[in-house]
DNA sequence: GGACACTACATGCACGTGCATTCAATGCAA
DNA sequence: TTGCATTGAATGCACGTGCATGTAGTGTCC
């Protein structure tokens, strides 16, 4: 292994480390609070918000599974199981898609909507404090 | 909220997702690789990794758990475990610590440094791979 | 010395996750 | 049309995680 390609594994290792520190930072704290004060998990309010950012001509705010399972980083049993959650909790509508027989529309209700709205303002700023500053040590530490 | 302030707003959220996306690549296929080559987990490589680093004079590989619990991002809860499975397979062994008999001494063996050793290339492989280029979606979606 | 608060680690438990599988619907080929 | 591979989503299961708690050891104040 020549100089340069230590560095550059030195490099490699700084940042990924740096990675694991704010995202453990960030998605407990995230976890922790908007459970907390809204009775969301971290996975749960991003689906929201892939919902609310889908504004229809109608207003109505529909997607598939599958577009969902694109943008969240989920299993894809993990994503349906979520699903689930929301639909019991009233914050979506679970649909047959008229397309395809075998795909779920899912819909973001008023209720839904009015959650991710009141949970926004509180996830933006755990955000803004965990990825704001220089990293100063994070939560799973229960002590 | 002003022009600024959604300004600030989007970047934040901008860089949260990217935040997700690296993680959820990077430590998807770091386990599935680790795990499926080495029979370890991307935390337990990170625990082992501590240990090497803390080399001391005689050679010794030894932390107290309450040091790893600092730098790896678990619970005290989940490294007790972790730490569990580790000594099971003969990587580490867990001593008393003489200075205070509530603490556990965790001491690399000559296996787990092998191990370590052998799975370290394919970690650094994966990570260039995910934190290198301009991300290029994740794994979760056994599609 | 005895009572008490605190620390370090382990463990019972509930829960969310991923993998493998299942079931229904679709598309294609013969 | 029948037959078969493929896709979209749900479910059984095992496992790792965090929280709450338990247990042992330490330090302090009286």
């Amino acid at each position: 292994m020549t100089e340069l390609d230590s560095d550059a594994d030195a490099a490699l290792v700084a940042s990924w480390r740096d990675l694991l520190a704010r995202h453990a930072a960030a998605s407990c704290l995230l976890d922790r609070e908007l459970g907390e004060k809204h009775g969301l998990g971290m996975s749960e309010f991003e689906v929201l918000e892939r919902l609310v950012e889908e504004r229809n001509a109608d207003n109505s705010h529909v997607l598939r599974v599958q577009e969902l399972a694109d943008t969240v980083h989920l299993s894809q049993s993990a994503l349906s199981r979520l699903i689930g959650r929301l639909e019991k909790a009233g914050l979506v509508t679970r649909a047959m898609c008229p397309d395809d027989r075998r795909g779920i529309l899912v819909a973001l209700t008023e209720e839904g909507c009015r959650r991710y709205a009141e949970a926004r303002p509180l996830q933006r700023e755990v955000l803004a404090l965990t990825l704001g500053g220089p990293l100063e040590g994070g939560c799973p530490a229960q002590g």
